[in-house]
RNA sequence: GCUCAUGUAGCUCAGUCGGUAGAGCACCUCCUUGGUAAGGAGGAGGUCACCGGUUCAAAUCCGGUCAUGAGCUCCA
């Protein structure tokens, strides 16, 4: 009986009889089966030791696939589990999957792992790897399987064993004298697995609920080679460095006081000028765009939050009320009941529509201590908000200028990449199903006019609309939400807000929620990430620092200064009595994008030297010469 | 909120076995006036996060509180 094997570019391979998956990849090249992690055959993942004995397509992953790289570190979590219970056989292992960067192991013990341990652990995993132990799979019966994990006194796998339908086959996987439970595939044995590093032990809750018992989390990474290693590790130390919360502090941006409390952020004057730059572009695009700027409170009456559900649904995020003569006042978590006020404040005519309010509008939201992070998660924040009442008939052209609105400002940023989420509706929800298809085809229409790429999170929409969610990627590769647009089936109704119809009677509106950047402190630290503290010349607080060479040149230094000033830029100038080299070392450190030099050559022929931040000395010229380099950037 | 770790000068960090506080940078004063990433000398600066306990004696040991960090959970 022959086999014919399909590859991926169609090319076809045939072999006189049953042969492992292994074999078909040495007959393809010696180094492919080497490499390989796993086989896809007819679309399922196998071993590589698989006997393939009938015709399949086949796709061999190595560690530069996804798939690849999942399998790669998959093994690699199985063999650090058993490091582990070698070493701690008291230990019990639970789950340890692969991750987007590595893998982790949940064991449930008593105390954490320390650093030493888990140096001890790494150690344990070499001599493993030396011995190549290969990995073994058996598929056996749900009882048999229930059986085996209990003879071992591992609970949790029993736990996990239970939820698994009663006739469905169960595969173990066994390296060495480590068993554990497992879908696969994994690699051939432990010897492929060259470099791995355990990066931190942390606590999870059993099955990520919090009313489990807390184990014991260790992370990890691993690689084929030291280099790729090394690589990611470095990568890791570079990400450090442009950590925002460091960043901010060298270049005094802002801080969190814990006198002021914690999650509520103080603004210094380098900070509020790169914040207040970022406002004044935004004000000047939205008005640009037909939005109208409003101002609203930062506390309403108990009445507004009523008729908003907020006291219903959002109240665990919302700060205890306070009494103003005997009437409850709440802090706002959010700006939508007081742009909708406004919006009833007068009647409307559908020939007004579409109405867009917005507003830079400081929220304060309770946020649970443990997950207060720098500027990403704070409790009072201020969100770019704005709410776009429009007719139904509107609905698909505003999405779409939204969208594009979104990623222009976005790119003006410097932003380049973004990932897109659809959110549709979920198992508990506000408004009629018709308006929900309508909102959500809308959302996909206005993205697919565009070409997007976007994932979709089935049921992930609020409880009152469909949304868009575009994320913007951080130093660490944390994703972090930026803009989100948001239909609400909710609000209008709950307003009674009405507008006139060309029919002279009222219909409901629709209201569109949303924020491009996001809350403005979360967007103000991805920036800081982003570019590394470099920021985008307009955006700087200081843009030129004018340097005397010497106490000599301070009067010319001065006029350069008044100069720059006059023209519009941010100048400044350092007229402390130090040396040259030392005062640029200070403008280089703050990250100043340029330097006006000025020595006593300059002064005598009414010149400059200027300097570029991380470029260098771009020589001495005229001051026009100098003002027109500074208007490229 | 939970697990673990951490909290010493404005910043980065030392501080041994429990014996009364240290460095570098920054800051102030003086000297130096220089040509593209740190010139020199001197000075000031601390309720060792906070509260309590043990002790003749606590930055150090113990307990609690607060905050920060890494995660979990949740979200802009």
């Amino acid at each position: 009986m022959s086999i014919k094997v399909t590859l991926p570019d169609g090319s076809e391979k045939h072999f006189p009889g049953s042969i492992s998956a292994y074999d078909v990849a040495k007959d393809i090249s010696p180094r492919l089966a080497d490499a390989a992690v796993c086989a896809e055959l007819d679309g399922k993942l196998y071993d590589i030791n698989t006997i393939i004995d009938h015709d399949v397509k086949a796709v061999f992953h190595t560690f530069s696939s996804a798939i690849g790289k999942e399998v790669y570190w998959h093994s690699t979590s199985h063999l650090m589990a058993q490091a582990v219970k070698q070493l701690f056989p008291d230990v019990l292992v639970t789950i340890g999957p692969a991750i987007d960067s590595g893998f982790y192991y949940d064991f449930d013990r008593d105390t954490n792992f320390t650093d030493e341990e888990l140096v001890s652990i790494e150690n344990k995993m070499k001599e493993l790897v030396k011995a190549d132990l290969p990995y073994l799979r058996t598929e056996l019966s749900k009882q048999e399987a229930s059986d085996l994990f209990a003879k071992m006194g591992e609970t949790y796998k029993a736990e996990l064993l239970a939820v698994i339908p009663d006739g469905d086959i169960i595969s173990i996987y066994q390296q060495g004298d480590f068993v554990d439970l497992c879908r696969g595939p994994h690699l051939p044995s432990t010897g492929k697995i060259k470099a791995f590093k355990l990066l931190k032990s942390s606590g999870a809750y059993w099955r990520g609920d919090e009313k489990n018992k807390m184990l014991k989390r260790i992370y990890g990474i691993s690689y084929p080679s030291n280099k790729e290693l090394n690589e990611y590790l470095l990568f890791l130390e570079e990400a450090k460095k442009r950590d925002h919360r460091k960043i901010a502090k060298d270049l005094d941006l802002f801080s969190i006081n814990d006198e002021v409390g914690p999650g509520l952020v103080l603004w210094h004057p380098n900070g509020a000028m790169i914040r207040h730059l970022v406002e004044a572009y935004w004000k000047e695009e939205h008005i640009r765009k037909g939005y109208k700027l409003v101002y609203t409170p930062h506390v309403g009456r108990a009445n507004l939050w009523e008729t908003s559900g907020h006291l219903g649904f959002y109240k665990d995020s919302m700060y205890a009320p306070m009494d103003i003569e005997g009437q409850d006042y709440y802090i706002k978590p959010m700006n939508c009941p007081f742009h909708l006020s406004i919006y009833n404040a007068n009647l409307h005519s559908y020939r007004e529509l579409p109405i867009k309010l917005a507003e830079l509008g400081t929220v304060y939201r309770y946020e649970r201590s443990g997950v207060l992070h720098g500027l990403m998660r704070v409790r009072g924040f201020t969100q770019d908000d704005a709410h776009i009442i429009c007719t139904p008939d509107q609905l698909n052209e505003e999405v779409e200028k939204l969208i594009t609105f979104s990623l222009n400002m976005l790119s003006h940023f410097g932003f380049e990449k973004f990932k897109i989420y659809l959110s549709t509706k979920p198992e508990k929800s506000v408004g009629e199903e018709e308006d929900w298809d309508k909102a959500t085809a809308s959302l996909r229409l206005a993205m697919d006019a565009q070409n997007l790429e976007y994932d979709v999170d089935y049921g992930g929409g609020a409880f009152y609309g469909p949304k868009i969610d575009i994320k913007i990627k951080d130093a660490l590769g944390r994703e972090w939400q930026c803009t989100t647009i948001q239909f609400d089936f909710n609000l209008p109704t709950r307003f009674d807000m009405t507008y006139v119809g060309a029919d002279n009677a009222p219909h409901r509106p629709y209201v569109i929620h949303r924020a491009v950047l996001g809350s403005i402190e979360r967007f103000f630290g991805t920036l800081i990430e982003y570019h590394s503290g470099n920021l985008p010349m307009w955006l700087c607080p200081t843009q030129i620092m004018v340097l005397p060479i010497t106490d000599a040149q301070i009067e010319y230094a001065n006029e350069i200064n008044e100069r720059l000033l006059l023209l519009g830029l941010r100048s400044e100038i350092d007229k402390r009595s130090e040396k040259i080299g030392y005062k640029i070392r200070e403008a280089e450190l703050k990250k100043i994008p340029f330097m006006c030099i000025v020595g006593k050559k300059e002064a005598e022929n009414g010149q400059v030297a200027l300097r570029q931040h991380t470029v260098g000395d771009l020589g001495v010229m005229s001051f026009d010469e100098a003002v027109l380099k500074l208007n490229e950037e």
